[in-house]
DNA sequence: TCATTAAGAGACTCTATCGTCTCTTAAAGC
DNA sequence: GCTTTAAGAGACGATAGAGTCTCTTAATGA
């Protein structure tokens, strides 16, 4: 392109050409997708060469692994805001803006469908988002302690249900759920499965 | 992989080739993803030249859709077991074991992240599997007909959380969800969503 | 200030795939 | 059996991207 002004050929280094390789990495498979992302254009979007990009990721495959892992934000348990309702409509919506709505959520939904091809790039994004480690089992923990939910009540299913839905809706959607869809999903799924523990049990036959 | 009778030099025609085409591109897309396929490899896999592709369909898109389209089983309700719970059951599995570990469910859970670039492919996962006209709200209009649930307990959430929790599972594990998970699919989630239509109504404020 | 490092730019060779085209000959229809 | 259609095979030039390499010079630090 144009070499336009004065700074136009200021010269970055370092981890500021770091940052700005990971964003156009992010850019490229929110764009064109995995499959379709080259060092080519890749290197074009951050401003420079090919060779800063070879010379620190191995592959193609690294350059995109350490470009989301390095987005993916860490997901710190939110504030207690007294009530497990709003405490998980706060992780929901958190979640929704400010992961799944970011340059970081558009790549990861190009990237979920490369489980089986690359299964570091989706264990990242398990372990990160939807596993244990996540603020909703947090949450829920907290609840039990304040002696509103009962601790049977936080199984695997009711701790993955809510990421699942915002992440099915964003992929068929095209977008993540607005706050009255993440409503209905705590109203109408987690509270009723946080709230029926004894019918629960009763139903599973004990 | 050499074709099964003596004649290796049999020639297909027609319907038969047009199958063999699509089951070509549903492997291409489980091996390389949507991305990756090309034309010349779903010829190659299909044992077939590449004029018979161009000759049908204009794109790959166009082929591709196609395949999809045409694998994507269209789900009947499934047969009355006299209960919500089982009949959910049934259909859990139905679309675990005939659909998402299938061929077609390997290409879908490549497709799904195409969404933003490829918004007619998305369009028929959502329509013919997670929209009203699945499997899951006839299960539940068939209940309440019953009274064995209230006809307000069926909503949007609660027809696409199960077909949600699936395709979450199948994408970050690498295959869909068990008979055990999905049972504790059901009775954690699904049922106690479907029992709790009053506390939900309280909850919500409605 | 001066030496060292590495960035920006892009040339280069290879390879994969594209979409078109041709040739021969099975398959299907009359 | 003869004609028509289109399948199997692959050649073809064009293009895109891979990964390496070089050259110049901005940024950095002793």
């Amino acid at each position: 392109m144009a070499e336009s002004t004065t700074d136009a050929r200021r010269r970055r280094r370092g981890d500021e050409l770091v940052r700005a390789i990971h964003d156009a990495v992010l850019v490229e498979l929110s764009e064109v997708g995995y499959g379709r992302a080259t060092m080519e254009r890749i290197a074009e979007r951050a401003g420079c060469g090919k060779m800063p990009l070879y010379r620190r990721w191995r592959s193609r495959d690294d350059l995109v692994l350490d470009a989301v892992e390095r987005n993916l934000p860490v997901l710190a348990p939110p504030a207690d805001t007294g009530g497990v309702r709003t405490d998980l409509l706060s992780v929901l919506e958190h979640l929704s803006e400010r992961v799944l709505a970011a340059p970081v959520g558009a790549a990861i939904t190009s990237l979920v469908g490369e489980g089986r091809r690359h299964p570091a790039i989706t264990a990242a994004i398990r372990e990160r988002i939807l596993e244990p480690t996540s603020p909703v089992p947090a949450v829920l923990r907290r609840a039990a302690e304040r002696g509103e939910i009962a601790a049977e009540a936080i199984t695997p299913q009711v701790c993955t249900v809510g990421p699942s839905m915002l992440m099915t809706h964003t992929l068929l959607e095209g977008a993540p759920p607005g706050a009255a869809e993440r409503i209905a999903i705590v109203d109408r799924v987690l509270m009723p499965a946080l709230t029926a523990g004894a019918a629960t049990a009763r139903a599973t036959g004990g």
